[in-house]
DNA sequence: GATAAGATTAACT
DNA sequence: GTTAATCTTATCC
């Protein structure tokens, strides 16, 4: 029987970020066939954070970051990519984990159909690219993660030591926080 | 109503 | 290393 996330565990969005490395996320497709894929890197965003979406209060493209833990929040960015990221935080305080790569585990053959023309190598090391590949948009939007068809599975803690901190990428602001954590020798990081 | 910037990626030179 | 792609949201008029 597969241990669907702790609500509890994401309480602390950047204790959630660390908990998340290693979680496998499920994704099952319309015609029934299923991919899956192990969280390899993460990185955390919460309320007073500058960087974050939610930093300025609620609106109409964050409120999912303003509801429970353990849903979907997904976003649109740069006119192409949509990006995948788990709520975090108490319900009522805006926070979230962006899920920045992961390692596949099942349905890559479908993968790589996604990701038209990528090397394996590079089928999920970067937010954008394992929403592509996991057929995620804004149709998931708000989604509980603990239903089909998306769920996310804990998959048991990672070893602390097999964990490297790092700083954010991609942002402008609090661009030295240590808010990105990755599993030290997984080969699906985005950026050691 | 208009505009600038963005939690990115891939295709260039 | 540089830049285009492409569109939503926020933040102003």
């Amino acid at each position: 029987m597969p241990t669907f996330l702790d609500p509890q565990k994401l309480r602390d969005p950047t204790a959630g970020a660390r908990y998340l490395l290693g979680a496998v996320i499920e994704r099952r497709l319309d015609d029934g066939t299923i991919l899956k894929g192990r969280i390899a890197e993460t990185e955390s965003y919460h309320q007073s954070d500058p960087a974050s979406h939610t930093y300025r209060g609620p609106s109409a493209r964050n409120a999912a970051m303003f509801g429970p833990p353990g849903h979907a929040y997904i976003y649109f960015t740069y006119g192409v990519h949509w990006c995948f990221n788990v709520t975090a935080g108490v319900e009522g305080e805006g926070a979230g984990v962006l899920i920045r790569a992961i390692e596949p585990l099942a349905g890559i053959e479908r993968m790589r159909e996604f990701r038209k023309g990528a090397p394996d190598a590079q089928l999920t090391n970067g937010p954008g690219k394992l929403a592509q590949a996991l057929a995620i948009d804004k149709m998931l939007y708000g989604h509980d993660l603990r239903q089909p068809p998306l769920q996310v599975y804990d998959a048991g803690n990672v070893k602390a030591s097999s964990i490297t901190t790092a700083t954010r990428i991609g942002i402008r602001l609090a661009a030295d926080e240590l808010l990105r954590f990755y599993i030290t020798d997984s080969p699906y990081v985005s950026k050691k």
